[in-house]
DNA sequence: CCTTAACTTCACAAATTTCTGAAACAAGCG
DNA sequence: CGCTTGTTTCAGAAATTTGTGAAGTTAAGG
């Protein structure tokens, strides 16, 4: 007998992935609910999924959907789409969006070196911890502008390897 | 009056980039109590300090400095030094090591590419969803891989930086 | 060896986070 | 306009995490 259409695939594969990539995002530090959306979305052979497919799939309420979601289109690695006519919402993982969300990670980043700047000046630069807060930032700064960069080769990478593959 | 020899600095402002600098980590997804022992380290003037100082300075009891010590000796971003002939034990930043500690994160990256491994054989590389998880899975594999070489040119950029100014 | 200082482990209490159901809110459709 | 479907907000219950005190372990020093 044929599945229906929605779940042509095996979907204790899928779930199996779901939960096991997911624990690794929440010992990473995401959280869980996150975690499990951004993985479903991203075994989604459309890669969008609604609310309610969402919910059913992972089987939690439209809440803890909304919650998840909410964060993470803040944090850019999914984004809403507004099907026009519809009240329905789709969320979907850009394929090519959502890892530049993850290494750039910009705003962390800033907030370090903001913080390790403040720490240079209130405990002195000329002082052993004060160079070693000054050393750390100079660390932090490089790596900034190096992602970048290495960023713009990955996109040129993926682009012989998958673009014209 | 002179501060006594381990206070010479102002403890004020070593609080307050301890505990700010601590608050970054954790909302970056690190353990609190582990986050503020190791900004406790970084901005001490030795690098270095003993079970005793980190509970005093931070005010909690040493089991906790103890859980957090392990975690950090996991992840490689404290050493710890037995003092020859003493049972003072004393955790240590070692200045290089920990942003290595950092970035490499081999640990989580590798258990990431191995969850996507196993997605794109259970989903199938054919399909919409495995071709996804294999370009996922390429990017940290590249990641990976960059990373080294990144970390070579900040040793060299950071020698000529610290090593002879 | 026995004492004692230092660290670790463990059970539990406190604090925090996470998810839910219910109610409020929005927006398409008749 | 009001009905209906879908999403968000909110208060609280449940689960998880975190830190403590106390007991346990290890090893230095008499």
């Amino acid at each position: 007998m044929t599945e229906p259409s929605t779940a042509g695939r095996d979907s204790r594969a899928v779930s199996k992935f779901v939960e096991g990539f997911a624990a690794q995002l929440v010992e990473a530090g995401m959280q869980r609910m996150a975690a499990r959306v951004f993985a479903a979305l991203l075994a989604s052979d459309s890669g969008a999924m609604t609310s309610a497919e969402l919910g059913d799939q992972l089987r939690v309420s439209p809440a803890a959907v909304s919650g998840a979601v909410r964060y993470l289109a803040q944090v850019h690695m999914v984004s809403r789409e507004r099907e026009p006519g519809s009240r329905r919402e789709r969320y979907r993982v850009h394929s090519d969006q959502w890892y530049e969300a993850v290494t750039s990670r910009d705003a962390v980043l800033t907030r370090w070196e903001q913080s390790l700047r403040e720490g240079v000046d209130s405990l002195g630069a000329g002082t052993p911890a004060g160079e070693r807060l000054a050393e750390t930032l100079a660390f932090f700064e490089y790596l900034d502008g190096e992602l970048v960069q290495l960023m713009a080769r990955w996109r040129e990478h993926r682009d012989r390897t998958f673009g014209k593959g």
